[in-house]
RNA sequence: UCCUCGAUAGCUCAAUUGGUAGAGCGAGCGGCUGUUAACCGCUAGGUCGUAGGUUCGAAUCCUACUCGGGGAGCCA
């Protein structure tokens, strides 16, 4: 297609021919003009064609272009005002259908998560998808591209394990020429043994965990990077993924805006990701979620949401008033639209309002040793204006392999990073212990069979240094970059419990 | 594994609380010279998730199951 023009080189080509390949994203024929929406991968524009002599030929071709259809067309780009985007293509001299679609299954009104979910392969044509999808990327490039830069090897670790990681209970089991074997759920065993060979060193992969959670958060299948350092201490892990977080943020400022715009992100939040992130141990997070401050922020949650749910009820009476009094269908229409959205916002606020009570008992009596819940995460990030790190928890609900503090023998030196508005943890890391007794100790602890750690010990008996790294979700990373509520738009082909088409 | 909500046309949802199953979108046909989820008219489209039960009568009530949403636990 050598004489081929995207959609975004449109405007230097205003005023000449061009031919543009794509799909019918919208087609709206009228009695004598048609407008085709072309969608082409870089992006969308507007076809006129207005019905004369020249045009008559390939007219009704246009306008038997359905939704989806694939197509050529030759025009000449003009800037417009009526057009959406400011440029669109007018005189047409050719026009030709290349695939047809009939019965497109996305139509351009409302659907269920879980048609769309089966049209996955079709979904993420859409507007919406298609811009997430472009963010996805560039956070994809910017986490490899800041790892490289800084001078981190890329260390490709077993996707095919044996039975290590943090926890058996959640591997997916897969036979390995009759042998037991597991996916992957994290490379980072693997990736401490590289950085004794490379100092600076990540994984970057697919990984897997056979958890049964139905949650907006969780995926079986999720992209993890998981960078190494030898030599460092624990303050040197937290700023390097400080200055990774903010590295990533601020690459897709620089290149994602528009898609950032499109999908409705406030660009002002995510411009408000700075260092220094706060650090926080666990023993004063524990302080905090008993303090006055975390029982004020529910109650003033219970307070406006109540106040918001009596707005909409009061919405929704009005709504179907006017819906019962209007004279026109499409009134109708709009106002049994809106009835439903405001429903269902009723309904989320009411489930809300019911957690409310469970989230404060938690927190009220919130013990220290136990790990922080989904709600705990959720208040402590709220009670700050940036990412939070959460440091120094309690040994026992931690891997066996996090560095024990040696001030403080109750805690390792480990954290958490906790994104902010409730999206929860992105980053878990730690120091590692470097002493072989201590660890071999831990190992026996957690009752992991020590014959399978015989080469993760080697490490500690030649040579070993003070090390640590973390891991960070690529999926919860772009959820909340992006502001999503649900985890599955922010990879292809999400992969969840009972989940695995297409 | 547990709690909770749901399943009605291809899609999104209604059905006055047990009494003849309805609308919009989409599809088909016709109309319209500037549309932005276009608009206007007409047409077709249903075993109300499955299996039982209660009842003169069930989309509506009861039981079980299947599938899905949200959450807990666990986690990135």
């Amino acid at each position: 297609m050598k004489d081929r023009i995207y959609v975004t080189d449109l405007k230097n080509h205003v005023g000449s021919s061009v031919t543009l390949y794509g799909w019918v994203a919208k087609a709206r024929p009228t009695g004598k003009v048609a407008f085709i929406t072309i969608r082409d991968g870089s992006g969308t524009c507007q076809c006129v064609l207005e019905k004369n002599e020249t045009t008559e030929s390939f007219f009704d071709v246009a306008k038997k272009l359905s939704q989806e259809s694939s197509f050529t067309i030759t025009g000449t780009p003009c800037l417009e005002e009526r057009a959406p985007g400011g440029v669109e293509v007018r005189d047409i001299t050719a026009c030709n259908i290349i695939g047809e679609s009939a019965d497109y299954p996305i139509t351009p009104k409302a659907h269920g998560v879980d048609f769309l979910m089966k049209q996955r392969h079709l979904w993420f044509r859409s507007q919406r998808q298609w811009h997430i999808l472009r963010i996805r990327a560039t956070i994809v490039d910017a986490i490899r591209q800041f790892f490289n830069g800084e001078g981190f090897k890329l260390i490709d670790t077993p996707i095919f394990a044996p039975a290590i990681g943090e926890g058996a209970s959640t591997l997916f089991e897969v036979d390995y020429f009759d042998e037991q074997v597991f996916l992957a759920q994290t490379g980072q065993l693997y990736v401490e043994a590289a950085c004794m060979a490379h100092d600076k060193v990540y994984c970057f992969g697919p990984t897997f965990r056979a958890e049964k959670s139905k949650t907006r958060r969780h995926l079986t299948e999720f992209w993890m990077v998981e960078p190494e350092m030898a030599f460092c201490e624990m303050d040197e892990v937290l700023e390097l993924a400080e200055n990774f977080v903010c590295s990533v943020v601020q690459r897709i400022l620089k290149d994602n805006r528009d898609d950032i715009e499109a999908i409705g992100r406030d660009i002002a939040s995510l411009e408000a990701i700075q260092k220094p992130f706060h650090r926080l141990r666990y023993a004063d997070a524990v302080e905090m979620l008993h303090g006055p401050k975390a029982k004020e922020l529910l109650e003033n949650d219970l307070t406006e949401k109540t106040a918001e749910i009596e707005g909409l009820n009061n919405k929704i009476t009005e709504l179907e008033e006017s819906g019962k009094t209007a004279k026109k269908q499409w009134q109708k229409e709009k106002a049994a639209q809106d009835i439903q959205t405001a429903r269902e916002e009723r309904t989320e606020l009411e489930e809300q309002i019911a957690n409310i009570p469970t989230h404060m008992k938690l927190a009220a009596e919130f013990q220290f040793g136990s790990d922080l819940g989904g709600s705990d995460e959720t208040i402590i990030s709220r009670l700050h204006d940036r990412p939070v790190f959460v440091t120094h928890y309690p040994r026992e609900v931690k891997a066996f392999y996090m560095r024990v503090d040696r001030d403080d023998d109750r805690v390792v030196e480990n954290f958490d990073l906790i994104a902010p508005q409730g999206y929860g943890e992105v980053i878990g890391g730690s120091m590692r212990e470097e002493n072989h007794d201590i660890l071999l100790e831990r190992i026996k602890a957690h009752s992991l069979p020590v014959e399978n750690f015989e080469w993760y010990l080697d490490l500690r008996r030649y040579g070993s240094v003070p090390h640590g790294g973390f891991g960070l979700g690529v999926e919860r990373t772009v959820a909340w970059l992006c502001g999503l509520k649900h985890i599955r738009e922010t990879i292809p082909y999400p992969r969840m419990l009972g989940k695995i088409y297409p």
